[in-house]
DNA sequence: ATAAAAAGTGAGTGCTTACTTTTTAAATAT
DNA sequence: ATATTTAAAAAGTAAGCACTCACTTTTTAT
């Protein structure tokens, strides 16, 4: 059984993904976590602290999942780890997809600048495989990459599976 | 001068774009618009209802631009118009273009099969333009347009003009 | 000029909001 | 065993919410 801090978590961020930030009251969250609405207080600052401590988590699966491909030696696969990525993560966590998507707009909360490490890395791939101008076209693959990651949260895997191949094929990966 | 009705409508698209639905109050919208808050409720429904008169009127202005490109015959100046169009939006429309983006995930309001007719001829241009797989290469060219109009929307043109000739480019148009 | 209709106001409605304070229960220390 | 923190719940608060209502002013039609 989780502790009740991680039970607020839990509920606030199933909530938030699903109904964004100003979409959700800290009433609801206390029911759907099964505690008192004053304990989100106790344990956060208030509503916002909730919301980031969430974002600190999101952030922290983020890393580990970019940290596979930045570490990546061989070009073609970080190239085919970028593409495929959206399409291997848990449905477990799309909450946390889904939040960063909503909170992109609804906050304008980006996180641009977490993404840097990755955007360099995929130039460096580019680069290596004979591409005339690697940082455009990684700026162009992350754009893609992006625009896939929404329309898999939004319309399933299936209905960008036929991108996915489209795309390894493209680049020959 | 605007009627009032008019003026309502213009302060809740400034506001809806910028803030998100959930995170406008009547209250502000009436004070912005210069108006008494019942007035919104004498001419809209509802809340929401407001809402819907923008989106038609935000629907009405996309006919327009899409018209341009769905009745071009040259294939190369499809791909063209297609691409430089979120470039040669009015910034006085931005508002309008903001709020799809907004609402898309905060509502979950898509206007997906309202792009279908745009889907289609890209799809055509690139089959007359020898292209394999015309409707892929159409579904993956609008992921990388609807990407770039939201980073021009967030970061503004010119963080994007370097994807917008290196495009035009890659597809030689 | 007059009646009817439409547009506009602003105070009030009950309900919800984020957040606080008070009360009760459980864990720990002496 | 009992005092003392600590964790949680329950109850409370003031502000804000979408929306209504009784009424006044302006516009339109006759």
């Amino acid at each position: 059984m989780l502790d009740r801090k991680e039970k607020i978590i839990v509920a606030a961020l199933r909530l938030f993904a699903n109904n964004g930030y100003n979409g959700v009251s800290t009433n609801k969250i206390a029911k759907e976590a099964g505690v008192s609405e004053g304990l989100i207080f106790r344990h956060f600052k208030n509503k916002q602290g909730l919301l980031d401590a969430i974002l600190q988590q999101a952030f922290e699966k983020a890393a580990i999942l970019y940290a596979d491909i930045i570490t990546e030696q061989n070009p073609k696969q970080v190239i085919w780890k970028s593409i495929t990525l959206p399409f291997h993560s848990d449905p477990k966590e799309y909450d946390f997809w889904r939040l960063q998507f909503k909170l992109k707009w609804e906050l304008e909360i980006s996180g641009k600048e977490k993404m840097q490490p990755m955007t360099d890395k995929l130039a460096w791939a580019l680069k290596e495989l004979g591409y005339a101008e690697p940082k455009k076209e990684a700026d162009l693959l992350q754009h893609i990459i992006e625009s896939i990651s929404g329309g898999i949260l939004k319309d399933g895997k299936e209905s960008q599976e036929h991108l996915k191949d489209f795309l390894l094929k493209k680049y020959a990966v």
